[in-house]
DNA sequence: TAATAATGTTAGCAGCGTAAACATAGTATA
DNA sequence: TATACTATGTTTACGCTGCTAACATTATTA
């Protein structure tokens, strides 16, 4: 083993991803990831500021990877129906929130300001823009004010079911996630 | 000073809402909570077997809070228009999540296991029930199952706007709660 | 009244984030 | 090439945390 890692940085965010999606980010401890990077408790110290700032890439890296999500959903159903492109996002987005339930709740959480952490707060704003980008080739002619309502009204809702699945708050076991979309996803096509 | 303080189980429980809605979720230690109380740093063990079942009574008090601000809500508009109740419940729920959000963040985190907590879960879900109960006087004629939809998109759709107004995350300045509940209300009015 | 249960305090453990001091390796300059 | 400097690792230590064990005090009950 070297004494100098050489991609320490790189390998600690990659350490934490996994630490944070397995344990969940309650178990995030500097001392868990530098145990998973296999170095000292204190090594991070020289890559990250404080834990906040590690964690902070954490939820950053999840936000690029929501977007590629809705990107990807978008560009494979190009040419279906609104409807359909609709729901393939939704479920793109659910799917995310869902598989990746530990990493979501970290990006979510207040755990972290992200007013303190400009690059996550653009991360963040880039996966809403994404969503913009796709819903004005969906919707071209509407004004940009509705736009931006039609994009709010998404994500709230997504954002809403995630938690409300996660938290089957509803006691109902006929809605699952395919349902709850397809309910939400008619006051969107139009 | 008594030794034996006589409600120390309630004034923990107080203590402890004080010191997250202040502090936040994150700042709530248990020798935080005590010092609040004025007892010593493992008092708290006399009432609360962990610290996470003390966090569990204030998320549960915080859903019952809930539970009433909606009930609250209804009953101030019962004679409306279905435009204005649904203003009206939509606004209580985004005002509860905004004014206290810092409570509202541990209710809807993953911090404590609602499966442990029966309690609290019968709680959370207590707040859906009166969901259901206003929203069955207010569509009296459709069926159980659509009722049920339109509850989860309602729940969905608050829930989804508390996180994005709180998180910002759209820059758009001009959206705020009032007008954001405006876009997503007319949804749920028919 | 004496035993017991309930409820408080004190002391101490291991794990945490973090800072300071130190060790080692890579890099620039003479 | 030798030497200084910088980057990046480790060790140690501090105060805070959740929690347990041992002990002190009060309330209840036989």
């Amino acid at each position: 083993m070297k004494y100098h890692h050489g991609n320490l940085k790189e390998e600690l965010i990659v350490s934490a991803c996994k630490v944070c999606e397995i344990d969940g980010h309650d178990q995030m401890s500097l001392r868990s990831i530098a145990k998973e990077a296999s170095v000292s408790q204190t090594a991070p110290y020289r890559h990250f500021k404080t834990k906040d700032s590690l964690l902070a890439e954490v939820s950053k890296r999840g936000f690029e990877e929501l977007t590629e999500k809705l990107q990807t959903a978008a560009n494979a159903v190009k040419n279906s129906t609104k409807k359909d492109q609709f729901l393939e996002m939704g479920l793109a987005y659910i799917g995310f929130g869902l598989e990746k339930k530990n990493t979501y709740d970290l990006m979510f959480s207040s755990i972290i300001d992200k007013t303190a952490y400009p690059e996550l707060h653009n991360a963040a704003s880039g996966a809403f823009d994404e969503l913009v980008k796709i819903l004005t080739e969906l919707f071209p002619r509407i004004s940009e004010d509705e736009l931006g309502k039609k994009c709010i009204k998404f994500w709230a809702m997504m954002h809403g079911l995630v938690g409300l699945l996660d938290l089957d708050i509803d006691r109902n076991p006929n809605i699952d996630a395919g349902s709850a979309m397809s309910v939400v996803v008619r006051d969107l096509r139009s």
